[in-house]
DNA sequence: CGGACAAGCTGA
DNA sequence: CAGCTTGTCCGG
């Protein structure tokens, strides 16, 4: 490509009469530059300056730096997207004002353009998260090979034999003999759910000898070798010789980001590994069915697995006299009072307040047979499924009572009464919480969150897990389990003196059974005949279009054949295509009308 | 995004 | 009609 540039160069006259700016003039190197701009996403074309030639910088400048430009009447930053570019003949070019550092690979810009398109976004959104936080000049030495030690088990090394890995990993198993079976590819991509768990990983890789770089900050580290380590946005990372990738938890929500575009580090890594022909585990004691679907399982001794969930004790809600309303049964008592080596974690689930109502006479929770939502009761007195909004008359499908009671309570009131009743302080676990708040209190209560505040506990009490069950998320059982697999690292495993409780009116439900049994299979099995049968994902993709341009957008984007569109509901649709290469085919052909507009593609909590 | 410029609104 | 707000366009 550089050979058109020398010809123009080569031209034997320079027509004097004419204009400086003519076309016809000698043009250098040109590259492509896409403006670090928010609501530009269009590269442009600069000149690189002569003296740069003359002085070597030019040497520095590469697909993928971070340059400061010209731009209208300011200087901004930006992308080498595209080198010896031919520019539109009509264009005056500008010439680039300095190279500011590094930035990501060639590699990296093509992955980076594929998720603008999978997920609908503006490339330089991605490209920012493939970047450094600060401008580098210059890379550190390389590290020490890692040494490798011992031979690691069997189950690892068998992971890694696979280029399309689910390792079905149970919730107690240690995850760092992986990591020594993927450093023998060369540069592993470690890629964990929380800054936490990054943090650890990276500390307990190197007190054993094994270079790491924990991103986002090492950049420049990880650019240079070693195992590379960090939350979603480091499947991004640079990574000097790569073996394998590894998303651990890849069921987790973490994994996807929640601003524009809505990439899955999951998807991407996916993606990643299968360009670098490397490959790539996907590693999740509950596997979501868009990794089964997607690759081979691997499974440990039915067993081992078994045991490494907790011991999970349920009280049936149904069965209590009806004495005691609220989330406090009498069986709980005596939990809340033991005293453990650790603490005891209540949890319960403030978000959609949700109108639950249960049978006042045998306690059985009000949903609909033909969705498993929960019925609200209507002005008239009639039960009213908030999904096709048929109404039926309010019996109890198990008594044949017409007598309901709501079960909401309120979070403060409740500590105090969790206070009151366990006899000892209890503390509100927020996301403002200190340390310092909670030194010497083994009680706590707080949403699921409070699971990801601690790293072990003798109980996790699921106050109200039917609010999980009947979550009105498509995803709402996966989730219910992977709640269960978390509490299990924090109480331990069968036969360690710590236990999950739960408290339910569906003690039947294949979420419980699943974990009672250790078995997530119990569930991901009926799981995936419900979403083949429901059209839902994997096999079907979706987009939620929202914001005050949503209407204009969706009326462009018509009605095509083999698209499913519903709503508006709260002035938002659902686009479900039948996969995600055709979803983004019709994202992207859809005019964008000016004004807000929020494409989200693969939402979660629909 | 943010500056430039145009078109629309207000008050004397 | 100056002085200000709001809208639209454009950047190499």
């Amino acid at each position: 490509m550089p050979g058109k540039m020398s010809d123009q160069s080569q031209l034997p006259f320079q027509d004097a009469n004419h204009d400086s700016e003519s076309k016809e003039e000698t043009i250098g190197r040109v590259v492509r530059v896409l403006p670090d701009v928010g609501g530009i996403d269009r590269p442009f074309d600069y000149l690189v300056p002569s003296s740069w030639l003359a002085d070597g910088r030019d040497k520095n400048l590469q697909v993928g730096s971070r340059v400061r430009i010209p731009f209208g009447p300011r200087r901004v930053a930006g992308w080498v997207v595209e080198d010896y570019v031919d520019p539109p003949k009509e264009v005056k070019l500008r010439e680039l004002t300095k190279i500011s550092g590094m930035g990501p690979s060639s590699e990296m810009i093509q992955i980076a353009r594929w998720v603008s398109y999978r997920w609908a976004g503006k490339l330089s959104s991605v490209l920012k998260t493939a970047s450094p936080l600060r401008n580098i000049d210059r890379l550190p030495a390389s590290p020490p090979d890692a040494v490798i030690g011992a031979k690691p088990p069997i189950w690892a090394i068998e992971a890694l034999e696979k280029p399309k890995r689910v390792l079905r990993m149970p919730p107690n198993e240690e995850i760092l003999p992986l990591i020594k079976a993927a450093i023998r590819t060369g540069d592993a991509l470690v890629i964990v759910p929380s800054i936490e768990m990054s943090k650890s990983l990276t500390d307990d890789l190197k007190r054993i000898g094994i270079p790491v770089s924990l991103m986002p900050h090492q950049w420049a580290e990880a650019t240079v070798g070693g195992v590379v380590v960090g939350t979603r946005s480091a499947v991004f990372a640079p990574v000097r010789k790569l073996g394998a990738i590894l998303i651990f938890d890849e069921h987790n929500e973490t994994l996807q980001e929640e601003r524009m575009p809505t990439w899955h580090a999951r998807e991407v890594a996916i993606e990643r590994a299968r360009r670098a022909e490397v490959p790539c585990v996907l590693i999740s004691p509950t596997p979501s069915l868009e990794a089964l679907q997607w690759g081979e399982l691997q499974k440990f001794p039915k067993n081992h697995e078994s045991e490494s969930w907790a011991e999970v004790q349920i009280i049936d809600r149904r069965e209590e006299n009806p004495s005691r309303p609220g989330l406090l049964s009498d069986a709980l008592v005596p939990l809340i009072r033991a005293k453990g080596e650790n603490p005891t974690i209540c949890i319960l689930n403030r978000k959609g307040r949700s109108r639950l109502l249960a049978c006042s006479h045998c306690g059985e929770l009000v949903k609909c047979e033909d969705h498993q939502v929960p019925l609200i009761q209507d002005k008239d007195e009639m039960l009213l499924c908030t999904v096709d909004g048929v109404r039926q008359p309010s019996l109890c499908i198990r008594c044949g009572s017409t007598r309901f009671k709501n079960l909401r309570a309120g979070i403060s009131r409740l500590r105090e009464e969790i206070e009151a009743l366990a006899r000892q302080s209890t503390v509100e676990i927020t996301s403002e919480t200190k340390a310092a708040d909670v030194t010497g209190c083994k009680l706590f209560i707080g949403t699921e969150a409070a699971l990801h505040r601690f790293k072990k506990a003798s109980q996790v009490i699921f106050l109200d897990f039917d609010q999980e069950l009947l979550a009105r998320r498509f995803r709402a059982n996966e989730q219910a389990l992977s709640l269960l697999a978390q509490a299990s690292r924090l109480v331990g495993p069968k036969g360690s003196d710590g236990k999950i409780v739960i408290q339910t009116r569906q003690p039947d439900h294949e979420v419980l059974q699943a974990a009672v049994n250790g078995d997530p299979e119990l569930l991901s099995e009926s799981e995936k005949e419900r979403r083949r049968i429901l059209n839902l994902p994997p096999f079907s993709a979706q987009a939620e279009i929202s914001g005050a341009s949503a209407e204009i957008f969706m009326n462009s984007l018509g009605k095509p054949e083999g698209i499913q569109i519903m709503g508006p509901r709260d002035g938002s649709w659902l686009v479900q295509a039948p996969n995600s290469e055709y979803l983004a085919e019709l994202l992207h052909k859809t005019e964008r009308p000016s004004g807000r507009l929020r494409i989200q593609v693969d939402p979660q909590n629909i």
